[in-house]
DNA sequence: TCTTAGCACTCGACATAACCGAGTGCTAAC
DNA sequence: GTTAGCACTCGGTTATGTCGAGTGCTAAGA
């Protein structure tokens, strides 16, 4: 649903007007004269009218042009209001063919969560030509199914926290062997205690719910889990179709590439991003300035939140160039978000 | 230790001649001419003399003219030259502060191999400044130490392979339900029955031994797992530094770097190269035309294997330019995987 | 036979200039 | 408010010239 657009309005025509230039450059990359809107869109005026508009439009913000008697190209307040002023109440639909990519990647089961989301994020690469990112939410919203503790070679003892969808987490731990013997029957024991006892409590809340018991064995398993889950309250994120955001259409300039090939390399910044998306609860577009991190100021992320179910999120998204077929690429997230979100929570199923 | 040469031999001037216009290619990227090679090497010889000898190693196809009246520049047999003829029988030892890094990031344990992995890789990348990619062994290599059968939401089984490395792998099991009870008695009489008899069998081998049994849940199970097994044949991937491949100073040109990227993405290729590296058993260097991959003909890789005891084999590596620093860059890769087989093979730990 | 100085030659890099044409803004008429 | 006409601007392209690094060749020297 588009939002009220913030800036001044448009008539009727100069909005014509400006949405033909935005059209025509993502087609084209070359700046858009008037003389091109004039003929690819039945508007009855002639040029020197669309050029008076274009002078408007310049005015405001919407577009720019590059030097001197060029054509004109759309400014990040260009492509903003383009986006919040779409016309129709949906966007559009995806063509047939990339309905059936969709809906035949999410045909067969995943065994795991983090195939199911390298997957997606594959697909989505796939089906926007652009740079795709996934979160996995983080693990210590998970709930626990099973707790392992295992011997290790070194003495020491693995710690295998087994939730619900899948996740495992581990950690390490230092007990005092309580007895010799291989396999120690003691630890057997602590752990299908600790596995019933704990069964469907989030892993962030385990350390609190072990304290209870005061001997020294529950003491350090509980220290050792508070550590795990503060090590893995990062988002994990999954990319795909790092090298779509090469193409030479794309950024022309190899510097800027290596920015933002850069910065989505580093899991903290995408992170970061997506979870900007994640409390947003809807689909949310970035466009040139408006992006939070500095090396991708002249990139667009179009994010789309996903749905675990139990009060667990993530995040899927795009990330390219601003030149981009906002209209489609939008529409290609919604659509993987929701193919995802059907996998993934049950408790939706109903209402699919 | 440096290969025979199979090119001919070459005389000790022209040894010093090549060596020279590979070093300073490298350090410049621009051709180098016959004034710079007497001017930076103290050979005691005029230009006129070098060009003499430049001709006769174009004539051998170890150097090559982009365009008439330019200097010269290694061809990948002239790199293949200069790294089989490395004068000293070992590889430079790094500088200070390199060692202190590769040092530092192993010194604090890891609680999984995933994790210690992909920190190799990045670590890896920042000490060449290329992009580096690290092979987990197949997980079918690991021994079991534990088997999980949990009860999944939607009635079906999921079964969690443990490994003595702390590998987990999923998969997934219909069974008839024996019981409506939950939580079922009889999945964790199997759950202990299975997890005892297989304790230290390789993943590859555990179908083979559970169909032993012959009725329909241990048949079931057998055939789920075979299906994980082959699922999971191929050797999981990691990348670090994809970025460093796109600086402007490496690949000038967009679509080269683009096709690297989208090569380095293919967990297959990448697999497949690392795969011939592991058997190789040594430091392997493929230069240019020499690697297997056509889009990265423009490209070095350097792979050395690491072993985790046991068996079981990764290989690590880095991905470059031709144009690459060879004798720093085998020293880190070398470095690099001697450290990671310290940490993973305790077994080697007597001759560290 | 190998080395060297000298020299004419080659060809990319760079700068300059001219031209073309798409696209503009302005003005005056409709 | 719209339009036709027109002078103007400026990047892209092409043509031309100059510069200089680097070459191969030749003839003299060791």
């Amino acid at each position: 649903m588009p939002r009220p657009t913030t800036a001044p309005a448009l008539d009727k025509r100069k909005a014509a007007v400006l949405r033909a230039i935005v059209r025509e450059y993502v087609r084209t990359g070359q700046p858009v004269g008037s003389k091109a809107v004039t003929e690819r869109n039945r508007l009855q005026v002639s040029a020197a009218t669309i050029r008076n508009d274009m002078g408007v439009l310049e005015d405001l913000g919407f577009i720019h042009q590059p030097f001197t008697s060029a054509g004109r190209v759309p400014t990040d307040l260009g492509y903003r209001w383009f986006v919040d002023n779409w016309p129709s109440a949906h966007w559009p639909d995806l063509p047939r063919r990339e309905r059936d990519v969709i809906d035949g990647a999410f045909r067969n089961p995943f065994s795991d969560l983090e195939e199911a989301l390298a997957s997606t994020s594959q697909l989505l690469s796939e089906v926007t030509d652009a740079t795709a990112v996934v979160s996995a939410p983080p693990s210590i919203k998970h709930r626990l199914q099973r707790l392992e503790l295992l011997a290790r070679s070194d003495g020491r003892i693995t710690i295998l926290l087994i939730a619900d969808t899948g996740v495992v987490e581990q950690g390490i731990v230092e007990l005092e062997p309580s007895a010799e013997t291989e396999p120690d029957p003691d630890l057997d024991l602590l752990t299908r205690e600790l596995s019933d006892r704990l069964k469907g409590v989030a892993f962030e809340d385990l350390a609190m719910t072990i304290e209870s018991r005061p001997d020294g064995r529950h003491k350090a398993i509980a220290s050792a889990i508070a550590k795990m889950v503060a090590d893995r309250s990062q988002q994990r994120v999954f990319r795909g179709g790092t090298a779509n955001i090469l193409s030479p259409d794309k950024f022309g300039d190899l510097a800027t590439a290596q920015g933002v090939v850069g910065a989505i390399e580093r899991p903290s910044i995408v992170s970061e991003l997506l979870e900007v998306a994640r409390s947003a609860g809807t689909v949310l577009v970035f466009i040139g300035h408006e992006v939070p991190v500095e090396k991708m100021h002249s990139c667009a992320v179009i994010f789309a939140p996903y749905d675990l179910g139990d009060d667990r999120q993530g995040t899927l998204g795009v990330i390219g160039p601003t030149r981009m077929d906002y209209p489609h690429t939008i529409s290609a997230v919604e659509a993987v978000a929701r193919s995802l979100n059907r996998l993934l929570d049950p408790s939706e199923e109903k209402n699919g």
